[in-house]
DNA sequence: CTATGGCACGGATT
DNA sequence: AATCCGTGCCATAG
């Protein structure tokens, strides 16, 4: 197809205009669901240039067209047979899911997404228990909570506005922290963590080191510092490790965001966060070979066009605003363009994606196949570098509501660690290092002892000896 | 003596 | 060029 010699960022140009393109596109290939929509807001705040219209319909097959990209329709219909995924970019939709992630067992049926806000979700849960005065408190704490379930209005600014003590907001609020996205209402992370793991406590036993590594090294904890954090508590990094693993497994910092990743940080300003999903793969048919459906989302609902009143305008553009205007102009016809060629190589590498890790996304860890960015650049004639920017930082929502990075989709050892997991479950008695490895070698993964451990750390199992069997 | 964790090296990946 | 990952070797704990 024509687009793909656009793809071939790696290759050597002289005109200055192309290199702003390609300058642009990278960045905003880097770009996730939220900074982009930064990006776009002020874009669109200040360059008269562009506009932003209804989105469009397909002249051939009339339907909706989002995100700046030519019908995904005509263009993907073409290939229909389950292997192939529908790709396509959508406009976002104001869908909270509130999946909170833990349990496993979710299957796509159970995966409907829920049209509610986050207010009304929590209040459907604890409307009953409410007396008729704690009511209005809790409807205007939940209108107060920010964009991750967290309240970040102080307890006494409430208290002070509804005339009641400060016991009574905590009463509420410690009504609201057992609620579904488990946290909900929490001042911090810091206190998010605690709430979910003293909950959680209640039904399982819990190291009470995980205690002590929230409440007294949570600055350590949260900047990635884990050796001083090993430190301050005392303990071995390794334990670190295990408690973090916990921590990552089980507890979310943000409530209203369903994937904290321990992932490495972009800017110093810490790890980076997944938000919202930017791509939802989702299965379309309920068979046994159901097809994939993969959703760009698009953070603005239009498109983004450059306005043509203003290119008409160019003409007889005052002499003074002249040089303004056709800057203007140029910044805005740039700026589609690469909107266009970022959302395309998006939609490629989903496409690829999905067909390449159609099991892993199926049926879960164990088929994930190694695959990495290095071979799929290949395959869509892209320089690696682009695939590492358009992968960078965002995060896929899969059919069975779980929301994983996609960097995911290129772990190498994914499958091998789920072999293992299984196989220390189903174990009878406690297995060892050596046993482990002698199994699966067995099983035709080569592995060597020392690798088991590692993966068993990174899993956060414990030492043969320090387990129990059940 | 056996099972694991720590450190560090080299090759692969990004 | 920087980082990640699998491994081997050695120290230590049990």
């Amino acid at each position: 197809m024509s687009q793909q010699t656009h793809l071939t960022y790696h290759k050597p140009s002289h005109r200055p205009l192309a290199t702003a393109h390609l300058a642009q596109t990278m960045s905003l290939l880097e770009m996730n669901n939220q900074e982009l929509l930064e990006k776009l807001e002020g874009e669109l705040a200040n360059n008269p240039a562009l506009e932003l219209i209804e989105d469009q319909h397909c002249p051939t097959c009339n339907r909706k067209i989002y995100g700046n990209l030519p019908c995904p329709q005509c263009s993907f219909s073409s290939s229909s047979n389950f292997d192939s995924p529908i790709v396509y970019v959508s406009s976002q939709h104001e869908t909270y899911t509130p999946k909170y992630r833990g349990s496993d067992a979710i299957t796509p049926e159970d995966f409907s997404p829920t049209i509610e806000d986050l207010p009304t979700y929590v209040l459907g849960q604890i409307g009953s228990e409410l007396t008729p005065e704690e009511r209005p408190i809790t409807a205007y704490i939940l209108t107060h909570l920010d964009e991750d379930g967290l309240l970040r209005t102080p307890k006494v600014e409430i208290a002070l506005y509804h005339h009641i003590s400060i016991s009574m907001v905590d009463k509420i609020l410690s009504k609201l922290h057992r609620c579904d996205p488990i946290g909900v209402g929490a001042q911090n992370p810091q206190e998010a963590l605690l709430v979910q793991l003293k909950i959680l406590n209640e039904s399982q036993e819990i190291d009470p080191l995980v205690f002590k590594a929230i409440s007294e090294g949570f600055t350590e904890l949260s900047k990635h510092h884990y050796k001083s954090l090993a430190k301050s508590l005392n303990i071995s990094i390794k334990k670190v490790k295990v408690i973090l693993k916990f921590i990552n497994n089980n507890l979310n910092p943000y409530p209203a965001r369903t994937y904290w990743g321990d992932v490495r940080h972009r800017t110093e300003s810490g790890p980076v966060r997944y938000h919202n999903p930017d791509v939802y793969i989702s299965c379309y048919g309920n068979g046994e070979e159901p097809q994939l459906l993969v959703e760009i989302i698009w953070p603005i609902s239009g498109t983004l066009r450059v306005n043509p009143a203003f290119q008409k305008a160019l003409g007889q553009a005052p002499p003074e605003k002249n040089d303004q205007w056709n800057s203007d102009y140029q910044k805005a016809n740039l700026l589609v363009k690469c909107l266009g060629q970022r959302n395309h190589t998006i939609v490629q590498l989903m496409l690829k994606l999905a067909k390449k890790q159609r099991k892993f996304i199926l049926k879960g860890d164990k088929h994930s196949k190694p695959l990495t960015r290095a071979k799929l650049s290949e395959e869509l004639e892209v320089h690696e570098s682009t695939i590492s920017r358009a992968v960078a930082g965002k995060s896929v929502q899969l059919p069975n509501g779980k929301i994983i990075p996609i960097s995911k989709f290129f772990d190498r050892s994914l499958h091998i660690r789920t072999v293992m997991k299984e196989i220390i479950e189903n174990e009878t008695t406690p297995l060892s290092d050596t046993r482990i490895a002698e199994i699966l070698i067995e099983e035709g993964y080569n592995i060597a002892r020392r690798t088991v451990a590692k993966y068993r750390s990174m899993e956060g199992i414990l030492p043969a000896h320090l387990r129990k069997n059940s």
